[in-house]
DNA sequence: CGATTTTGACCAGCGC
DNA sequence: GCGCTGGTCAAAATCG
């Protein structure tokens, strides 16, 4: 039933391009926060690097395309490849995978595609891309500019914290998230994307449509 | 009143 | 086969 290949939206955007984007930055938008960035509040949500580095090795890798590695576009350079160090705690079916917490949320995926009441397995083995990183974060939710909307929660073992399930709310997309709080240290977020958004993201259209206007009519000078 | 969240039940995969 | 665990469903509750 998956066999078409849908649209990625965002299209890739660069850095500078972000620079044009405020609700992408922080303290809106804690992904786009560089963990360098120290003299941010500590109430302020940022982004730290995945388990998987050194400690001295963790950063923020400035050249990633943060919008489309949400998308889940292969742009952003995650598909199964490591970029400058920077790794994702869970990429493309666990390759590369190795936070505990993400591991167990990981386990699945052997191809159940049943459908009843009350769930079960539901996911493709490997069609479906998965990109997981750590917030620190007084918020469990990112402002990612899509809706989501939960619709399950669970505590898992070995956390003291649930495990939440979001699912995006538009119509024709299917992409889902999990969000959870590290129980070894509580400031920590853990949010894993699974799938590809096929429709734009609604923020980011907003802010664009005005910026594209205007360059649409300076364009004619 | 529609959209979203909460929450308990259900189900499948895995290890033993 | 059985129990544990994680993921999902869906009814009820809550929110805006």
């Amino acid at each position: 039933m998956e066999g078409h290949q849908e649209p990625n939206y965002p299209p890739p955007l660069t850095p500078s391009s972000l620079i044009s984007l405020p609700f992408l930055l922080p303290p809106q938008n804690p992904l786009f926060t560089p963990s360098s960035a120290s003299t941010a509040p500590s109430s302020s949500s940022q982004l730290i690097s995945p388990p998987l580095l050194e400690p001295q090795q963790h950063q923020v890798l400035p050249d990633i395309d943060w919008v489309s590695l949400l998308s889940g576009s292969p742009a952003a350079g995650f598909d199964g490849q490591e970029i400058n160090n920077y790794k994702p705690l869970v990429e493309n079916n666990n390759v590369g995978a190795s936070a505990e917490n993400i591991n167990e949320a990981d386990r699945e995926g052997k191809g159940a595609n049943s459908k009843r009441k009350g769930g079960g397995r539901m996911r493709k083995p490997a069609s479906r891309p998965r990109f997981a990183f750590q917030t620190r974060s007084a918020d469990d939710i990112l402002d990612d500019g899509y809706r989501w909307r939960k619709y399950g929660q669970k505590a898992v073992k070995n956390n003291l914290y649930p495990r939440s399930y979001y699912r995006c709310t538009h119509h024709t997309c299917n992409v889902k998230k999990q969000v959870q709080r590290l129980s070894k240290d509580t400031s920590i977020v853990v949010t894993t994307y699974e799938g590809t958004h096929n429709h734009p993201c609604e923020k980011l259209m907003e802010t664009l449509t005005p910026l594209l206007k205007q360059m649409q009519f300076l364009s004619r000078f």
